[in-house]
Parts: C-alpha cells; sequence; structure tokens
DNA sequence: GGCGCAAATGCTACAATGTTGCAACAGCAG
DNA sequence: CTGCTGTTGCAACATTGTAGCATTTGCGCC
C-alpha cells in the first residue's frame, strides 16, 4: 500500500511496461489542471524533446483509458477528443468549457445534482455534464 | 398569426428561400423522433431521390441552426455532431444516448435542475446534458 | 410571362482528426 | 545475454468538416 503516485508506478500497477512515451504522456496529464487535447499533448512531448508518433499517441491515451487511469470527453463545440487524468473516485464529474479561451477544466468537487425521471424504459448508467461560459481568466478580459 | 408548422412556413418566416433541399432536410427533421447525424439525413435525402451535396447539407444545416430552427449537439462518444428540431422553448434540454444503438433522442420535457455551485469567477452560460444508458428498445433486447 | 440579381447549390480540392496494417524496436523474464 | 511479447514508428487510408468559385434557381420586379 501506499505505492508512490508517480506515472512510473502507475503504469506499472496495471502491468503496462514502463516506456518512455507512456511515462510522459502520463505526466503531461497530471501535471495539467484541465482536460487536454491530442495535439496538445503532442505539442508538449516535442517540447520535451520526446520522440514520438500521433498513431502511439492516441494508442497510449487509448491504454491509459482502458485501465481506468484516464478519461476521455467529447467538447461540445469542437469535434475533438479531450483527455484528462481520472480522479481518484468515479468519473462522475461535470465539465466546464469556456466559450471562450476553449479551455476545459474538470470540476472534480461537482457532484451532479441530476434528479432526472426518465420516461419509462430507459436505464441510466452515466450523466455527462458540461457547462458552458466564461472561465475566471475570459470573464475579467472579457 | 397561426401559420401552418410545415417546413415551408418555417423557412419562409424565417426570411430564406424555400428551396428543395431545405424543404426535405427539414422534414427529415421534422419527422425524427430523435438526433440525426449528417451521414443520415444525407441517405434520408438519397433515398427520396433528391439530388443534393454533402458540403450543401452542411450549408443547410448551418443556416437552420443560425436561424434557430434546429439544434446542434456533438455526440458524447464518437466524434460526429448531431442536429435535430430545436423545441419551441429554449434548448435548454437534456439528450439521451443509447451506449447500444447509438441513438439520440432529446429529452425535452427534462429540466435539467442543475443546482451547480461554481468555483469563484466562472460564467455559466448554458449547460448541456448527456445521459447515457440503453434506450427501452435496446433495454429488452440486451 | 419574362428579366435580373442575389441567395443557394454543387463541384473540386483541401484541412483536421482518427484508424489500420505491418515491420522494427525494446522492456522485462529467464 | 537471449528470446518473447508488448510497444513503437511509419505509411497509407477513412471519416468528418471547410474553402473557393462557377453555375443554377428562387423570387421580386417590370
Amino acid at each position: 500500500m501506499a505505492e508512490e503516485l508517480t506515472a512510473e508506478s502507475l503504469i506499472a500497477r496495471h502491468g503496462g511496461r514502463v516506456t518512455r512515451t507512456r511515462v510522459a504522456v502520463l505526466d503531461v496529464l497530471l501535471g495539467a489542471d484541465r482536460s487536454l487535447t491530442h495535439d496538445e499533448i503532442a505539442a508538449e512531448l516535442t517540447e520535451q524533446g520526446i520522440r514520438h508518433d500521433r498513431v502511439t499517441l492516441y494508442r497510449t491515451l487509448d491504454w491509459l483509458i482502458e485501465v481506468g487511469v484516464a478519461h476521455r470527453m467529447a467538447g461540445g463545440d469542437d469535434r475533438t477528443r479531450r483527455f484528462g487524468v481520472a480522479s481518484t473516485g468515479p468519473h462522475e464529474h461535470a465539465h466546464f468549457h469556456c466559450d471562450h479561451c476553449g479551455k476545459v477544466v474538470c470540476l472534480e468537487g461537482l457532484a451532479p445534482a441530476v434528479a432526472v425521471n426518465l420516461p419509462g424504459g430507459y436505464e441510466l448508467e452515466r450523466a455527462e455534464l458540461v457547462l458552458h461560459g466564461a472561465c475566471p481568466a475570459c470573464g475579467k478580459n472579457d
């Protein structure tokens, strides 16, 4: 128990090989305070001088999602998917999409009080809540 | 007053030309009980023998959204956008995405009771709620 | 009914995002 | 060190959405 929460240990714990790319990608996600697009992650890897490939990044992210370390969400407006590290709990959290700067942040402490009364026959498995508006930075400069 | 709610009248009322494509597209949307993808709409047009083009369809849908007749939403899983006719009221309604058959229905009567307490600085403009699960048809055959 | 203009269309080419197949490489166990 | 197998990198392709531009067509006007 009490294992480290480093990228390496997270990867090894899930039975994956600790490779250059995986450590770097997971580090980027862990260090980000918001959801990132595939493009942003790739740019960060390039900046760190880590050789990589678009396909490898897609597969790495797929693997991270498969083992439950990361999660994926569709942006409400553009068609790019965004990625972030999954919180320790279930990823039943809301996202805030700033319509001005386009950034997406995870609102983990936000319990989606979705008191929905579905029509008969529908089985609810999970809910995804995306809030749109202006983030603190954009609201001020507006 | 008391104008007809036909595709033609809806189009004319918004100052657009009543063209073959617009009438057909709007008819398809009005007749559908769920959100449709570009692809589904295009297939329907082809089935009706209406000559059209992918680009024209995109532009027609853009125009319908611009005048407020239709609305667009990003599917939570795939990267395809879906379209539906906007309800008479504000389009602050939830969507239900069936993870089995992939269809999306609008839950217009569902008031998203999103009692969110955002962290300071965030300005909420609108909320998008997507529910995932099984629709009546898939739940039975599951 | 015919005319003309601007809106709308249709075509081609392109951009962005994501996927598949396969050969080569590299972690990790023995 | 050697080998097995998971991973990577490359190239080619698939899907979804846009841009530019010439042509057609709805619709007001005569």
